[in-house]
DNA sequence: GGTCATAGTGTCCGCATGGACACTATACCA
DNA sequence: TGGTATAGTGTCCATGCGGACACTATGACC
């Protein structure tokens, strides 16, 4: 990886730069554009090296076949894209991703599980959960599209908020319970919506 | 977005799927004979439905330049990989890559910073940072290139193992401690290699 | 001084690719 | 019954694009 030249990284940066910013790699036309080159063939001999290197890869005669091979590849599973909602409102509709306030990218390795299209990701707020080590501030991501099982956590909407809580049967009914000797009350589960089942938490700092 | 057919939605998975897995969008002749169209026009026309509906965007005469715009597409951010690493040998080398055992990928908001390229992960074991909210099975994101600071929780190397830790200072000197009354030793923090600061936790179920 | 790898310029070719146009078929809906 | 949107075939064109070839320049190494 360290046999690289400066001039050879700069390329190797400017295609993965590219490919963020635009979607798309660029053209051995565009590199050299980039560059400043006056011809084409200075990127092509470039390409040709980083490909011999191994940190490149390309089909021939094919358009925008650039791929830059990172050690990690192999391990690389497909992302996905998960809104985070500020607050959920009562209605149940598909469409909550216009109120998105922002969106979380992961890999679905990480996160356990490939979520529906339905799943959104919520800030924790207060430490209600503290006891399952659930804290403020945390994302927790939210899938509808599961059955919850006995300690499963789950959103539920308690007087039109979402609030986190253990589910948990006793004498065949469902309850929710809070994670926090400060708030011992069960709740009939029945009684309210339950929004999801949480599925991954993300922490920052 | 519900506004499309079927064969549209059919479409428009295609290409996010061929994305995923060739890293690049098809073409529209490849897009026509993935579904057996004899004509490329076929695909011609649905992409410019699509574009219409504003699900698709393209630039003029450039190849492959059709890029899927999701309602999310606006609060995207770079996603960066991290190796998974299943132990941190004692070496300090660059290249731990290379050990990796898997790879966490995801978005640079979520995960509160944009890490150096020598950050990683790691898999907590034991429950000695359980006061933190800090539990067996989560990932933990480590950044070598950050100086600790009173409070942080760092990696750090001890009896050959990488084992989490608060940082504190106290009478001017570091010292590590466990969050866990079980383990209440402070440990001298110069004795050890500290290997970096934990900048995110990531945990599935 | 000779050899080799990196780093470029300039030019040509062939095909892959996007795009337009004309025409057909099948629904659905008022 | 006719109009409109979706879905598709067949053909032509201009050009974006990858690739090869010949040639030059600049270092580093021995």
């Amino acid at each position: 990886m360290t046999g690289l030249t400066r001039r050879q990284k700069k390329l190797l940066d400017f295609i993965s730069a590219h490919q963020e910013r635009t979607g798309m790699v660029p053209t051995l036309r565009e590199i050299a554009a980039y560059f400043g080159f006056k011809s084409k063939t200075g990127a092509v001999n470039h390409v040709k090296l980083l490909r011999q290197k191994g940190v490149l890869e390309s089909q021939p005669r094919r358009a925008r076949s650039l791929r830059v091979v990172s050690p990690l590849e192999r391990f690389r599973k497909r992302t996905v894209d998960i809104p985070l909602l500020g607050s959920i409102p009562a209605g149940f509709g598909e469409d909550r991703v216009q109120e998105a306030r922002g969106c979380v990218t992961i890999d679905v390795q990480s996160l356990g599980i490939k979520p529906s299209p339905v799943a959104f990701a919520l800030e924790v707020k207060g430490d209600s959960m503290i006891g399952k080590h659930i804290a403020p501030g945390d994302l927790v991501v939210i899938e509808p599209r599961a059955e919850p099982k006995t300690g499963d956590v789950v959103a539920a909407l308690i007087d039109g908020d979402s609030t986190l809580k253990t589910y948990m049967t006793r004498n065949g009914k469902p309850y929710l319970k809070a994670e926090n000797p400060c708030y011992p009350d069960l709740i009939p589960a029945r009684e309210l919506v339950i929004q999801g089942v949480m599925v991954a938490l993300i922490r920052k700092r």
